[in-house]
DNA sequence: GTCTATAAATTGATAGAC
DNA sequence: GTCTATCAATTTATAGAC
């Protein structure tokens, strides 16, 4: 209570900020909970204040992904027209992509993630509900190749090198041409 | 000198199978040598004995990758025609990851690895010409965004649950395709 | 809410017997 | 070439003072 308003929240926020970068650079196992706390000049224990456990960080690093595949699973299925649902899921896939450059990667590129989201998140159950929209009534092996390297490729342009130097709206208009190209 | 004609180098090539599945499976970070050792029923000295150091296998497992990518890119330099180039750059790509679908994602999916080809293989080298090759004289914000999409698509493809059943032959086929519609 | 100090387990790696 | 035993460092996590 003796915070002042406005801070409210604002360690937790900074914290989740650098594990978010760090994940991303080394990795959730390459990440240390030491180098979180010495990033951002703090003590560890200081970190533990907040986070009961390192999986509760990786949790809340995540959340801002599972609220908005939820979101986005929840429009497209209220969407009875085929090709609007498709533009949808297209259009969010590719937003999601470019408001959290950093994230994406970690979600897909971090093998130390996927067992915490099974664990504590209800995250791949989500993707699955968004894939099964996106194969609808045709999962024939090119349906799924297609979608497949979508997934993983737009997962992954986030973080790439080669787009580093991408403003945030081209980055949107050419991820989603290329999803609509390959995932007509 | 006491062993068997035959099995020269087999302890080693067991050691880099089991380590090749357990970091496609928890990451390189996440992978310890005593959970190598244990699959094998070892004792951990016993995989020092054939790799002096932890990185030292990495660069082992990773080798047949940097040995393909190697093999490509001078293949594909030495061809004058683009569009025969562009052709064998792709195929080669598809082949890659549809033999060593497990190896490819570690490549991609994994940040402990990188560290570690930078330090001691010339494979981010090999994957800069490569890259080089393809994007060629159209640099374009188009084009390279195809191109990160495609090759982060393809790496990931090879352990992706969704294709988990396909058959080598379907899967090089529909890559295939999938990569020519994506990087004409 | 921040800190120091520390516990308990695990890590990569080494020494040396057989 | 395999093993047991061990080392020093680091890991996640806790206790408790300020």
């Amino acid at each position: 209570m003796a915070r002042p308003v406005g801070r409210r929240g604002e360690t937790r926020e900074r914290i989740l900020a650098a594990a978010l970068e760090l994940f991303a650079e080394n990795g959730v196992h390459g990440t240390s909970l030491q180098q979180i706390a010495d990033r951002l000049g703090v003590a560890k224990a200081s970190v533990y204040h907040q986070f009961p456990t390192k999986d509760a960080m990786v949790v809340a690093v995540v959340q801002p992904a599972t609220d908005a595949v939820g979101a986005l699973v929840d429009e497209a299925e209220s969407i009875a027209d085929r090709a609007g649902q498709l533009d949808v899921l297209l259009r969010g896939m590719v937003d999601l992509v470019v408001e959290q450059r950093t994230l994406a990667a970690v979600l897909h590129g971090d093998p130390g993630v996927e067992p915490v989201l099974r664990a504590f998140t209800d995250l791949p159950g989500r993707v699955q509900r968004l894939q099964d929209l996106l194969l609808g009534a045709d999962p024939s092996p090119a349906r799924r190749v297609a979608l497949s390297v979508l997934g993983g490729g737009l997962m992954l342009s986030g973080v790439d090198p080669l787009l580093a130097g991408l403003p945030d709206d081209v980055l949107r208009r050419e991820l989603l041409a290329t999803a609509r190209q390959l995932f007509h």
